[in-house]
DNA sequence: ATAATATTAATAATCATTATCAAAAAATTC
DNA sequence: GAATTTTTTGATAATGATTATTAATATTAT
């Protein structure tokens, strides 16, 4: 178990019943995935057949709320999990139209931006960035 | 009735019934604001009583493939909808946490952003970028 | 007008997520 | 360590936004 995971926890008293670690693990094996709550339960059901959905979405919802989880509403109206690297590093998305993957784009992409609205008077605190494209393998192949 | 729109209309041979000219009509109203579904058929009802929801989701479904409209998913997993000032001219949004209101943000601020992108192999079709934060008129308040 | 096509309103169905609640597990108190 | 309180769980019901179904109504073409 990752180092500053179990910090985390711990500054949280958050206490890691099997359920819990079995939710963990499943983002910790698929880390750079981005799963739905379904695909986390597929998965922790091979680890442990009897955990129930609503105990995957309760620990999903605690893990994003101490930040070692990014959640994100993609296309089709459907959180996403994903295994936050690094605490206050928001990273951005992008969509391949064709095979569906989602890749990181970094923020210092957005550098700035925010300063810009500032500038007008409003106060940033989070943003959301996603593209929708065409990957490099898919762009080429011909059934776009 | 705005001439691009009928132009629109007309180009994908499309029936104006009462119904759809009521939600135009509430859209044309509501310039500038971003309606759910929800609140669109509130404010139809008040020009066509018994017009249904079903009706008013298919009609926005149907402007926004049009172009006519915008539709964006908000946060809470709610589309919303705009109506749209220029054809291909995309634009983001600010969201102020304390009195929701939704700004808009020109899209020139994203300029170049693609194009590293692509740089990187990537072919970009669409994107949508969201802030939140607090608008000049919350900021300063008390009660964030 | 008559028949064919589109559109509608009401309502049921869907799907992701959340709430409820009684049972099981864990922690705390005596 | 047994008794009691607190937390967590799993099953299931409820929710809320959206979509599908369907029979009735309106529109258009013949």
């Amino acid at each position: 178990m990752d180092k500053k995971i179990n910090a985390k926890l711990k500054e949280n008293n958050y206490k890691l019943t099997e359920q819990r670690e079995a939710v963990l693990e499943v983002m910790m094996d698929n880390r750079g995935k981005h799963l739905s709550a379904e695909e986390v339960l597929q998965e922790a059901r091979r680890k442990l057949p009897n955990i129930g959905m609503a105990t995957v979405y309760r620990t999903l919802e605690k893990l994003a709320s101490m930040n070692i989880l990014y959640k994100t509403m993609f296309e089709g109206g459907k959180f996403r999990y994903e295994l936050s690297d690094d605490e206050s590093h928001r990273h951005h998305h992008i969509v391949c139209l064709k095979c569906g993957k989602i890749y990181e784009v970094e923020e210092d992409l957005l550098n700035g931006l925010e300063k810009k609205l500032e500038n007008r008077g409003f106060e940033i605190v989070d943003h959301e960035l996603k593209f929708y494209g065409y990957c490099p393998e898919c762009r080429n192949s011909s059934t776009k």
